[in-house]
DNA sequence: AAAATTACTTCATCTGATATAATAATTATA
DNA sequence: TATAATTATTATATCAGATGAAGTAATTTT
């Protein structure tokens, strides 16, 4: 199974987060499985990237974050996309496609030949 | 027209680089107004992110250069592909389809609702 | 009791992109 | 004919995001 490092998919780690967040508030260690999950295991995300990458969305208040209740277990950092999130998602998808036909462009070619 | 900056192509200028080379020995300038070309305007590199990926890409021997011998003019440096760079183009590819896929696999959702 | 899993944090380092600026020759324009 | 624009490249310092290494802490499984 070939997997993909972050490094490889820098600057798309926000769009990963945030779109596992569109669907409903979630805490690392979750976001992490939902990665996994999601990518058919070809992402496995490194934690360092993770909570660096929550770190980044809070501090440009596009996710907001509050402890868990947890009764029992380790606390849990839980985060919420804000609608600010909302919207820079929406762009970054936008840049996506205009970033995967620019590159599209160039790799066809390679491939064809 | 939106375009898209180096930062965001990040990881891909080699790709870039190298697909514009394999069509011949070319310069940078040439190379620049290539990728211009190429990509419909959409994506004007920056000088220093070209200048820096021939660096990269010849320290890592995936590209060689020879000094044209204009007899006018300023001089102009040519990158030639290697065969190990021709190589590292293919598998690079081959990534790009992998991470193509992983990314849509989240944005996809996104762009339905 | 020890190992594995869940859950998160700190810190130092690396790489690639970029801003800024400079150099240098040629061609277009006022 | 002076100057602006274009062609062509280089040097250097800085920044941000990803990452390796390591540690902390609670819970569950063996």
């Amino acid at each position: 199974m070939v997997e993909l490092s972050s490094d490889v998919m820098r600057g798309y780690n926000d769009v990963i987060v945030l779109s596992v967040l569109a669907q409903g508030d979630s805490y690392g260690y979750e976001i992490s499985r939902r990665i996994n999950e999601r990518s058919g295991g070809r992402y496995p995300i490194k934690e360092t990237t993770l909570y660096s990458t929550f770190a980044r969305l809070e501090r440009s208040g596009y996710i907001s974050s509050y402890v868990g209740a947890e009764t029992f277990g380790r606390q849990r950092t839980y985060y919420t996309m804000t609608e600010s999130g909302r919207k820079y998602l929406l762009v970054k998808c936008e840049e996506w496609q205009l970033a995967k036909e620019v590159i599209e462009a160039f790799i066809d070619k390679i491939i064809e030949s």
